[in-house]
DNA sequence: TTTCGTTATGTATTTATTTAAATAACGCCT
DNA sequence: AGGCGTTATTTAAATAAATACATAACGAAA
């Protein structure tokens, strides 16, 4: 049996900007308040986390995220409201394809 | 300004089955008639190109394509009515796909 | 002023993926 | 029988991508 798959990101003019990865990534900093905490829940290194952060708020006219370096307990980064809004909506947009895909489905003959 | 961008495939059991390059390598293998000149007409190795040739001919219940080795002109490679079914399957689907990616395109609100 | 854990960044290492090269089998044709 | 160009397959090489490691800056708190 076949099923159709795929996958979904909104770009800007300099490439990826949101995708399913960076989406969890932005959730797991909500949840933990910094980024390195994050990157290790998911077992991804802090430099490609750093990277994905900085590629998200360099394309973005507000940022996703609030870094601090220093200070009590070292520093950490928060998610904006900006943050919040793009995470929600790239919710909608992966489950609206997900409902695409399942129309899509039950169109293939073989 | 931001556009919505993916990319969508056909899954079997054992992964891929059909996929955007996928299809453009059995329309090469078309218009050539060997996997070795449409390999090279897509700058593809033509290891690469067999591989995914056998991974679509395994899945598939029909073969997609047939391959002959040796005699005049060394052998070649056809796509079968079932090849060409699938193709043209597939470009449907990617053309919804793009239709739907248009249509999310006008909610993104940044 | 020292300590702490974080962000930030360069460099080296490792891992994964892709390509290149070499070789054999095939079967028609001269 | 020998030549030809393709399919088929193994192994080596090259390229790309991800990770690991090292180090500095930061700033509140003890």
């Amino acid at each position: 049996m076949y099923k159709i798959n795929g996958s979904i990101w909104i770009e800007g003019e300099r490439g990826a900007f949101i995708g399913s990865g960076r989406v969890v990534l932005l959730e797991n900093i909500k949840k933990s308040g910094s980024i390195s905490e994050a990157a290790k829940s998911m077992k991804m290194s802090y430099r490609q986390a750093w990277e994905l952060i900085d590629s998200m708020n360099k394309q973005s006219q507000k940022p996703l995220v609030e870094k601090t370096s220093g200070g009590a307990g070292g520093g950490g980064t928060i998610v904006t409201k900006e943050g919040e809004r793009v995470i929600k909506l790239f919710k909608e947009l992966q489950n609206n394809f997900r409902k695409f895909n399942e129309t899509q489905s039950k169109k293939l003959t073989f």
